[in-house]
RNA sequence: GCCGCAUUCGUCUAGUGGACCAGGACGCCGCCCUCUCAAGGCGGAGAUCAGGGGUUCGAACCCCCUAUGCGGCACCA
């Protein structure tokens, strides 16, 4: 196998199973895909469930889920497998307390028998004092008597990270450049916690190695404990892969995105009638740009394009008007049939289901109107039910009279009766014209009125094609109708 | 409070010492098209490049300070 036609390239995205990933974890999850695929390198897939608390019972059928629904495949993962798993933390346990163990032979790391209740006095006693918390090495300076006193009486223990009192740690970085840090301003992290699940900072480390990861990427807000890592990769004697910190993406209030800026997970914007390629887009346009115009990447196209060195510094906001512009490009990029097979499920949901034929039917007519798949319910509502009901006001548009809508209504009528289908619209829209022609109206007039007569509202779908769709029986009673409440 | 990161139109961004009195896109406004609404086409408003000092013949781009915003400071990730 020739090294240089090979891709060694591997990177990972690693959730926790705390909820449905959010746009700000699938963007991050997104470049590593992006990545992966440009390099023809892998894509995996790494549970980070190391927090039986926090963690919640369909959280990997979400993240799965919120994956699939973007299309971005990995190629190993809890799932699929792979060479290096298990891919889920939580059955790793063995090989994060051995490593754990190892740091503490050769005194990296240390056993501490603190208790929750010394901790929180402790904390309240720095914060009371105005210092920053952080633990005070109360049993990193413990005698060997006293640690065989509390090994005696079995007291329940962690491991932390032994973290040099003096000098500083530096961490290149593939976004920001040399980031540095004084050790002195990093706390004694523990790595291992008392009920034998480790904790982040020592799992990522493992398991980046462990997994041959070979470029690092997350969320900037991890910044500020990147020298435990470093710490971490060299007391193994481990060679650090690059790190790139990504901005965050943050509400329209310049915070970071939460559940208080309203929808904010994948499958939330799914279920609202979003599609994958219009989030893809604005996702990866989110800290990232190719050049200085382009705006429509598809999923090839971003596979092609995508390069680290683009990846922007600074955070960006997420910005809903421009999802809704590229989600209704991309809606507008449909076949008919895909849109209508798309469409379906929102009707069916709405409890308003249409059939198969009537939906290609009126696909077309809304597809340059929707910004998102779930406005066509409200579109179609004129399609359901025998009448329409409205405001008889509104059958008389602008400069006309009770009379002239009356007119206008009879003689559509008479042109609609003559045509036993509705399907020669171009046909149908002459006589239409001719006959307002003739009655000396405005077409917006004569239209306007057979319009809310039919559909109930003075915006509508095209309407030659919504008359067809209403069909032939049902149009002419609603005109009738109309006519007569002008009496 | 301590530590860190960031700072170009409202928003996403282009820009790496002269081609920038700063380009594109979304949004906004106007016009055209038009049976309504959209879509599309055309045009417009919108950024003293956070502020202040330097360096340089020349700075959005390099250095320093300040300000503001954000992030982190758990046996959470």
């Amino acid at each position: 196998m020739s090294q240089t036609t090979m891709s060694d390239i591997r990177v990972r995205f690693a959730p926790s199973p705390t909820g449905a990933p959010h746009i700000g974890n699938i963007r991050t999850a997104l470049f590593d895909y992006l990545w992966a695929r440009h390099t023809g390198g892998k894509f995996i897939l790494r549970i980070e469930d190391t927090d039986q608390a926090r963690e919640v019972e369909n959280g990997l059928e979400l993240i799965l889920e919120s994956l699939r629904f973007l299309g971005l495949d990995w190629d190993e993962g809890p799932d699929v497998g792979g060479a290096y798993g298990p891919y889920r933390q939580s059955e790793r346990l063995a090989i994060y307390k051995e490593h754990a163990e190892r740091l503490v032979a050769q005194g990296a790391a240390y056993y501490c028998y603190c208790s929750a209740e010394r901790l929180e006095r402790m904390r309240r006693e720095q914060q009371a004092r105005g210092e920053r918390t952080q633990y005070d090495y109360h049993c990193r300076n413990l005698s060997p008597q006293e640690r065989a006193a509390h090994e005696r009486a079995g007291d329940p223990k962690v491991i932390r990270l032994a973290v040099p009192r003096e000098g500083k740690t530096t961490l290149r970085d593939f976004i920001h450049g040399d980031l540095t840090i004084a050790n002195k301003d990093v706390d004694d992290q523990v790595l291992l916690k008392s009920d034998g699940f480790p904790t982040y900072h020592l799992a990522v480390v493992v398991d980046d190695h462990l997994m041959r990861i070979s470029h690092v990427m997350r969320g900037d807000d991890w910044v500020p404990s990147f020298p435990k890592h470093v710490l971490l990769y060299q007391a193994f004697g481990w060679e650090i892969p690059p790190h790139g910190h990504l901005p965050n993406v943050l509400g329209p209030d310049k915070k970071k995105l939460s559940k208080r800026h309203g929808a904010t997970s994948v499958l939330q914007f799914r279920d609202e009638g979003y599609l994958p390629e219009a989030l893809l887009n604005l996702l990866a346009r989110l800290g990232w740009s190719y050049d200085d115009k382009t705006e429509i990447f598809s999923r090839a196209r971003l596979i092609e394009c995508f390069t680290l060195d683009k990846i922007e510094r600074a955070p960006a906001t997420f910005d809903r008007d421009k999802l809704d512009w590229l989600n209704g490009y991309y809606i507008r990029e449909l076949t008919d049939d895909a849109l209508a097979e798309r469409l379906f499920p929102f009707f069916e949901r709405a409890r308003r289901p249409l059939d198969r034929a009537t939906l290609r039917a009126f696909a077309p007519l809304i597809k340059e109107r929707l910004k998102k798949l779930s406005d066509a319910v409200a579109m179609a509502d004129f399609l359901f039910g025998d009448e329409v009901e409205y405001d008889a006001r509104l059958l008389i548009g602008k400069g006309m009279d009770a009379a002239s809508a009356r007119a206008a209504l009879r003689a559509a009528q008479s042109v609609l009766e003559k045509h036993t289908t509705f399907d020669d619209e171009a046909e149908i829209e002459a006589e239409l014209r001719a006959a307002s022609d003739r009655l000396g109206m405005k077409y917006a007039q004569f239209f306007g009125t057979l319009r809310v007569a039919v559909t109930g509202k003075t915006v509508s779908p095209p309407l030659m094609g919504s008359l067809r769709v209403v069909g032939r029986a049902k149009t002419l009673r609603r005109v009738a109708r109309a006519e007569a409440s002008l009496v």
